[in-house]
DNA sequence: CATTTAATTGAAATTAGTTGTCAAAAGAGC
DNA sequence: GCTCTTTTGACAACTAATTTCAATTAAATG
């Protein structure tokens, strides 16, 4: 990864900072309880899906999983993985993101609820949590006599990249 | 419309409240700037899209436009709406709405910027503006090390509306 | 007003992302 | 292993939006 890429260090901060966003990576017999969770059929093609969504990227898109489990079991069908991502993310298992009518990004839920900024540049994502603008959501959505559910955030700009600055 | 819709009645507000977001409607003489200012031509499938969206509802979808324009122009074409929505929204004379994978929505950009919730039963979309939360928004992005440029928020929850509070 | 020219148009094809259909394959309980 | 039900991959279908292109039209020019 590109030094250049990291805002901190562009701002001159001592240490890297942590990540806002953690996720305690999960291991087979998690895969295996979450699809039994749902009450599905453990298979070979979830447990690729789910192995994916665990490792690597955190914000992929269906085409990318595919990809990914496709390498290991190379006869899947597409049809799996969008059905697969739909039921995790009915039942909450992953969050799927969507970035202004672009293909869905998908994410194993992780325990803190989180927004995005995204860099119209280099698309580099960057999640954040903050509990001030949460919390005026509500009283938003109180003042205008309704209960809230859940909410879209996604704020665009350009990065720290000294690449994305580039005036054309 | 129903009375029970309106939720400054169920707080038992005394009077009705303004219309957050103020819309100065245009005449014929605007939408020939508009388009003039776009440096296009006028024709009267423009004109058209135009009077569409500055009468009648607000947050339309391309669909909608199409069959409003076509009542008039009865041979006008999908494509040209969707090319002359794209241009509007280009130039920022009309903003897209997207709310959550489905069709997008546009309405002509108003002086004040807003933001929209959405009663996920009945589809009610109410605009709404809180400053705080904007600059709340350029403080994250100044923490991530982003220059920001724009943002989606939208809220979804149930309205005030009885029937959007059935428990089924 | 007529001529010229480049922009605009509608129809249809095309794309991208996603969902539906269905017969064959494969988990899970016994 | 046998049975039953779920799941699967292939492929068709669907939705929203975009592209293509020959015919039409706005508007600049004289
Ligand atoms: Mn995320
Ligand atoms: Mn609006
Ligand atoms: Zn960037
Ligand atoms: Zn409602």
């Amino acid at each position: 990864m590109n030094k250049s890429e990291i805002p901190h260090l562009l701002r001159g901060d001592q240490n890297p900072p942590e990540k806002l966003i953690v996720r305690e990576p999960l291991v087979i017999d998690d895969f295996k309880r979450i699809i039994r969770d749902m009450g599905l059929k453990v298979t070979k093609q979830r447990m690729g899906i789910l192995k994916s969504l665990n490792q690597g990227r955190v914000h992929v898109t269906a085409q990318e999983v595919f990809e990914e489990v496709s390498q290991e079991y190379p006869d899947m069908g597409f049809a799996t993985v969008y059905r697969f991502l739909r039921k995790l993310t009915e039942k909450n298992f992953v969050t799927e993101v969507r970035l202004g009518g672009q293909a869905a990004r998908y994410e194993l839920t992780p325990k803190q609820h989180h927004d995005h900024i995204t860099c119209v540049r280099c698309g580099r994502i960057v999640e954040f949590q903050n509990l001030e603008i949460e919390q005026l959501q509500e009283e938003v959505a109180v003042e205008n006599g309704f209960r809230l559910t859940h909410h879209v955030l996604e704020l665009y700009g350009i990065c720290g990249d000294p690449n994305c600055h580039q005036t054309n």
